[in-house]
DNA sequence: AGTCGCCTGGTA
DNA sequence: TACCAGGCGACT
């Protein structure tokens, strides 16, 4: 599902909701999102264990509990967590349920079961999932996106930003977003990029980003936050979701085109 | 660099 | 029926 700006919507809902709480008990529907741990060891050690903090790297929650044990949620396509009372029938997609010490729960809902929950002990930053994650994407300054940028030879512009371990948090959305208002077409390969073109690019990542997180983030399939609820940003898409529809600079049909197995959205005549 | 696979479900 | 979907890792 989700990028930066949804993924941090999370994050900061569940720091004000659950921080300072104690999970009380774990229920596992399925071991699926846990991926390689034993069940057993993940609910032995996740009960009774007071959330300390809420964090997040990239796309990654991180759910920090007392003692140095950290919860890793990764939502991939169509994960959510939820926070809501109790409730008598257990949704379809529920796949773990965490009840909490204010007597609230917390859910982890999968359709499409790509996410994962996992438990990662020791230092955060020596975690697999962590350590070779590039530079934060919404605060991201002129210089370092410069440095990251010129340090790569070749590939195409696109892909690269969609690489987390280039620059962490853009996925399909904004990569689509930030390169239409930084006017670069998306198959342009990255030695090509000006200095200038760099400078706008960075610009129009942190402001893309920035503008998302403002409006909850995008939903466009399946993407709500803690309670339910849909991010409104898709109403200021400028070209993803947009093929065949009116440029908003000029006036032309925005584009489609297939790029690294993922669809590309973008306007021929504004991005070169 | 490009394609496939993991899954379920919605839409043309 | 076919194709599409906010991700990403494992293949060739």
């Amino acid at each position: 599902m989700p990028e930066l700006p949804e993924v941090e919507t999370i994050r900061s809902q569940l720091e004000r909701l659950t921080q300072g709480k104690k999970i009380v008990k774990v229920r596992l529907i399925s071991d699926k999102p846990l991926k390689n741990s034993s069940p057993v060891d993940f609910v032995k050690s996740v009960e009774n264990k007071t959330i300390t903090a809420i964090k997040r790297r990239a796309k990654i929650l991180i759910i920090e509990l007392f003692g140095g044990l950290n919860l890793l949620v990764h939502l991939k396509m169509t994960g959510r967590l939820l926070y809501a009372k109790p409730d008598e029938e257990v949704a379809k997609h529920t796949h773990i349920i965490f009840s909490l010490s204010d007597g609230m729960e917390l859910s982890f809902w999968d359709m499409r079961q790509f996410g994962y929950v996992k438990l990662a002990e020791g230092p955060l930053g020596d975690a697999q999932e962590i350590k070779d994650l590039g530079p934060e994407a919404l605060d991201i300054s002129d210089e370092e996106f410069r440095r990251i940028v010129k340090a790569k030879k070749s590939g195409k512009i696109k892909p690269l930003l969609m690489d987390q371990n280039f620059l962490a948090g853009v996925g399909n959305i904004y990569s689509d977003e930030a390169l239409f208002l930084a006017g670069i077409d998306p198959l342009r390969s990255v030695s090509s990029l000006t200095g200038e073109e760099i400078k706008n690019l960075a610009s129009a990542i942190r402001h893309v980003l920035a503008d998302a997180l403002k409006a909850g983030g995008s939903s466009v399939g399946d993407y709500v936050d803690v309670f339910g609820r849909e991010g409104s940003y898709v109403k200021q898409h400028r070209v993803y979701g947009r093929a065949g529809k009116d440029c908003p600079c000029c006036g032309g049909s925005i584009g489609r085109i297939k790029l690294g197995g993922r669809s590309a959205h973008f306007c021929p005549i504004c991005q070169k």
